[in-house]
DNA sequence: AACTGTGAAGAGTTTCACAGCG
DNA sequence: CGCTGTGAAACTCTTCACAGTT
């Protein structure tokens, strides 16, 4: 029946992160938006989405908001995922916990190099991509992630896509082309610098 | 006089990229929408913002645009940048050329374990943290990237900001507090992948 | 004829301000 | 009294549709 927007999508594992340090305690949209560094009132009608599970007078239950915003963001099941593209990035992010915070397993490391074949990261060997579509039905990736060269990334997104693969995070420096129904989701390097470059060059001037 | 919208902001570092490969070339919104997947009224309306580069019945004069974005994004210049925080994405982020793309350029690199003091990455020496103050000053780093675990970064931030800095790309898993004025960009994996787990949930339920 | 530049309509998002509840 | 939940206002962003230019 739902349907969240998009925006508060965004910011409901930001919240989720505020949260955790307030475990069995209750917290006010006042306070949670200062951790947030949101307006409070943004907060209440991004939480009003969920439902209402505050209580007035009072604040919210965080346990309680932590399990409904985790639910929400389909994180009571772990998705698997995979990684393509073993160089500094790939490696980095195969290594990175970061995964593990709830909700995410790594099953599966891939590159074209022949000479990374089966060398160990993060406990997991790196597979060869000829060997992706097996591996991606069998594990049922749900989420992949591409760290190759820009050159390299939409061959490696036709293939999951190809797969059966819906989602995409993409570090590769190239706007991806896919179908509709496949989200892709681009975190990039230059792109964020840029943006800062422009906001520094604006503050000296003027 | 400006005022670009921070949409658009968002927007030109993508145009740019898609532009690369059409040097020397007209490109029209409706191609450039394509390549950079959105819709070309939205090009149109972002390229007027810099001003009026097109030419009615024709279309755009690649270079003469590339130009213009990068100079409206500030990168006319080179914006000396440190990173923080030498572990596995720090290590990758150090030795990545994905800063020389233009503009940005890598002159400091730190952390606070000695054991990394003197070591070599992407051709620079590892220096301790406990220089930082100087180091910034001397060489006048515009932006700094914090690559450090969630529980030093805002420490970190705190010292950058001590430092001058004004323009913060923070890959650490939290939300800094930062005065005004200083602009903290955040580029985060669990978040990135919780998106993904929301509307993957939501494909498979309804 | 082809394509830009832009007013105006439409959609989405944020913020205000306060009624309503505990 | 304090804090949530939410209509309504304000603002921002997107998209349409077409006049204007080459």
């Amino acid at each position: 029946m739902k349907g969240i927007p998009p925006a508060t999508v965004q910011r409901l594992p930001i919240y989720l992160r505020c949260l955790n340090d307030y475990r069995a305690q209750t917290i006010s949209s006042e306070r949670l938006a200062q951790l947030a560094r949101v307006n409070s009132a943004k907060v209440r009608k991004d939480l009003s989405f969920l439902g209402s599970y505050g209580t007035r007078g009072v604040g919210y239950d965080v346990d309680h908001l932590v399990y409904q915003i985790s639910r929400e963001l389909g994180l009571t099941k772990d998705w698997p995922v995979c990684i393509v593209g073993m160089g500094n990035l790939g490696s980095a992010l195969a290594r990175y916990g970061g995964f593990g915070e709830r909700g995410f397993e790594v099953l599966g490391l891939f590159d074209s190099d022949p000479r990374k074949f089966g060398k160990k990261i993060g406990g997991r060997e790196i597979e060869s991509l000829a060997d992706f579509d097996t591996a991606a039905r069998e594990r049922e990736f749900a989420i992949g992630v591409i760290t190759t060269p820009a050159g390299a990334a939409q061959e490696v997104a036709d293939r999951m896509i190809a797969a059966g693969l819906t989602s995409i995070l993409n570090f590769a420096p190239m706007v991806l082309s896919v179908p509709d129904g496949v989200d892709v989701r681009r975190v990039d390097l230059s792109t964020e610098l840029q943006i800062c470059s422009f906001y520094l060059a604006r503050q000296t001037a003027s």
